[in-house]
DNA sequence: CTCTGTGAACATCTTCACAGCT
DNA sequence: AGCTGTGAAGATGTTCACAGAG
């Protein structure tokens, strides 16, 4: 298969959120032009995208929206669960550990951890902090796909390393620093201080 | 000036954070390449980055640790504090209220709004959450810049929609749904089960 | 006639490679 | 000699426009 891009990906994950959002309003079809309003693109970029996989569209009616959905739901990995640790019991780590739109998307919280002995124990969204004494023993042991870290950017490259070694392969990394991925893991990068440092520069482009 | 993109500004954000750390080692100058290696990108990414805003290294030298870091401090706005209001304060809400990395960067919360009057008269992050019956005028009394937006995925559009006129020309929606800015708004978005949905995909490609 | 699927045109972003300043 | 600044080349992503299926 081609090399789809990352915007691509994630203006996938946009058009499932679009479909569903149809499929609850009762629309067995829809349209390029329909699914780009809902998700803020053209039409042309949605059939550019699905025409990657493949040929899911009625000429002259539109995809089915319940069809469609299962697609895009197959193609993203989200026919299956995915079991996730979150390290950093802080405000963040434990605010993501209770937020259950992660659940009603496959993705399964079953460990969580920290280094500062007062969070240990601590009972955070169905699962209990563990200490870090075994850390990479303890993540195999949850034979997790994904880690959520959340902990300061000095400890992140760390983290990462182990969390690689412990045979995670997805990370999703919170802390405002780059990381390296050490072997083929996939990273991704969520930084707020920088999202907001990014509105900071358009106003100021604006303002001038 | 020439028109910026947007991986650009995100880069410079990640340039400024190497800097600093750079200057808190005691370093006075820094090459393009170590730059590069420490925010994940190439040397000639960080020269054609920087020689849009004008020409700050040294030739046979580098650039100047501390200069750099006040010039991209201009460049992104950071030269000034933002008020910043948060809508919405739910579990993510709250965490980031709490979070002190926001402050550090210029960035000051000045008020915190929900719709639950459970919610209303708490004190999160150094202010107290205001119901929403007096929502633009409350917020336009502020003088917010920026709004972080964290409510449930129905509600964004008409938040951010009374937003822009209520004078906040910035908003970062985390709220899981594509919204439109009302007039010239910025609007950025931060997807966190996008993110994880684009992990499943990376994954799913790399075992096939 | 409507709306998809797609090559081709266009635009944007990244990398290369080297002239030229210090 | 070392390292920046930058046109030019190359790669990637987006939009156009239309043939063709239903």
């Amino acid at each position: 298969m081609k090399r789809i891009s990352d915007s691509s990906v994630r203006r996938l994950s946009l058009y499932l959120r679009a479909l569903e959002d149809a499929l609850a309003h009762g629309r067995a079809t829809i349209s390029s032009e329909a699914l780009a309003r809902a998700s803020g693109t053209t039409s042309a970029q949605v059939r550019k995208d699905l025409s990657m996989f493949g040929s899911f569209g009625k000429r002259g009616l539109g995809y089915g929206v319940a069809e469609l959905a299962e697609r895009l739901r197959g193609i993203l990995g989200l026919g299956r669960r995915w079991r996730i640790v979150i390290v950093g019991a802080g405000k963040i780590g434990i605010a993501l550990a209770q937020y259950h739109g992660f659940r009603d998307r496959g993705f399964d919280l079953v460990g969580m951890f920290d280094r500062d002995p007062d969070r240990v124990g601590r009972r955070v969204g169905g699962v209990t902090v563990r200490g870090v004494n075994r850390f990479e023993h303890d993540v195999r042991g949850l034979a997790a796909d994904v880690a959520i870290v959340t902990v300061p950017a000095d400890a992140a490259q760390g983290v990462v390393d182990q969390l690689s070694r412990a045979g995670v392969r997805g990370i999703l990394n919170f802390a405002p620093t780059a990381v390296r991925a050490t072997d083929g893991a996939a990273i991704r990068n969520v930084n707020m201080a920088l999202e907001l440092e990014a509105l900071a520069y358009a106003l100021t482009q604006g303002a001038d």
